[in-house]
DNA sequence: GTGGTCTAGACCACT
DNA sequence: GTGGTCTAGACCACC
């Protein structure tokens, strides 16, 4: 599994290994079933405290994301993809509105805001 | 001047307190050169500690939103409207833009995208 | 009398007010003997409380350089031009001692602190 | 780490620690990616309370001096050296102006001020 | 009256 | 353990 973390970023890291393995999940590179690394060796190939790791496995499991057997490891939830996709949907919708309202906040109109939209859709 | 603040908000009260009063200069409700109220009395009006209110107006003084007069009081700076301006309309193109690259990050289409974005615009 | 003050310094206003009356005194403007204005008097003329004044007024005669007569009003004390003199050569070598100590923290060598010192000499 | 401070100095304490740890920094003593001591711990070597220390420590992170991680600690930022030594030099160019200044105020000729300041180079 | 600094505690989140 | 925030007092200098 490829997990990348950023030490320097606002997020704080147990929160970069619970999105990256949602993100992974979503996009089918990991599937219902799979073992997830066990949180020593996760900790090991990323440098950080295995407690850190425990915290973001701990998050996916509250979620229902994740499956921990005790004296076996982590496994990805079966069935869950429809559900994920759902909170992941209002995620975006809630930072698009956040968006949004900081324009309006700041005095845009409508059309300054679709203009601004549009550009930022066509250019990455 | 009109501060409303949240205790249970995760965004620090000094914070809330900074943007209200970035957004009231914008907005035009605080012009350059009026007083704002003193360190001790808006944290009595807000029943919170005056050093909070303080960290508040050095955030804003460090920016150069305000001007501080030692034994007078905290004055709105002139003519910086300009500036602000530009790095609200900044952070209006981050949050739009983060708030993009999260939705095609989950596997959305421009298509859908766009059509999140206009019920967002058409809804509050 | 001329004095002006600015009320963005960092300089307390009162210790403007007593610098600028040294120098007056130093540079031969006022004589010994000379009135000043009176308190109110000045801090009317300047826009500034009349305590401020009176504090720079205090300060003065503390040092001898003025002399205040109950109903009468605040006069330059007569013959204290060497001291003066004195306390003022002494201030100057204090700053550029200072200054010097300060560049040889930073690691200049004398070479470069001499070079340096030639330049702004020549400067303005 | 060495840090003297002086409680009955005008300078702030929190000050004394952002010039000395700058000076550290300029030294060499200090080097880039090291670590910094807590800000609790600092605090208890200096008798002194942790929001002091913590404050210094702000103003120097905002100068882009140090970074700090949550949970981790304070470390010294890499590569600012050059920036640095410039402000730095900035700064004792500043203090040997003002001082120039204040001499020529007190109505020094040029001769006696390159006079004075041999003086100073030559003595301590 | 004002701001500038400092103290000695507290609770929370992150590692 | 670490830093981030907040509180309720205090003293000082300046106006």
């Amino acid at each position: 599994m490829e997990i990348m973390i950023c030490h320097t970023s606002m997020q704080p890291i147990y929160e970069q290994i619970v999105e990256q393995i949602k993100t992974q999940v979503l996009h089918g590179t990991l599937k219902g079933g799979e073992a997830l690394p066990s949180v020593r060796s996760l900790a090991g190939e990323l440098k950080i405290s295995a407690l850190t790791v425990k915290k973001a496995y701990d998050c996916l499991e509250q979620e229902g994301m994740i499956v921990t057997v005790h004296g076996k490891g982590s496994f990805i939830a079966e069935g869950n993809l429809a559900l994920l996709e759902e909170t992941w949907k209002k995620e975006v919708e809630n930072a698009l509105s956040m968006a949004v309202e900081k324009g309006r906040d700041y005095g845009m109109t409508d059309e300054e805001l679709r203009e601004l939209f549009e550009i930022i859709m066509e250019e990455p």
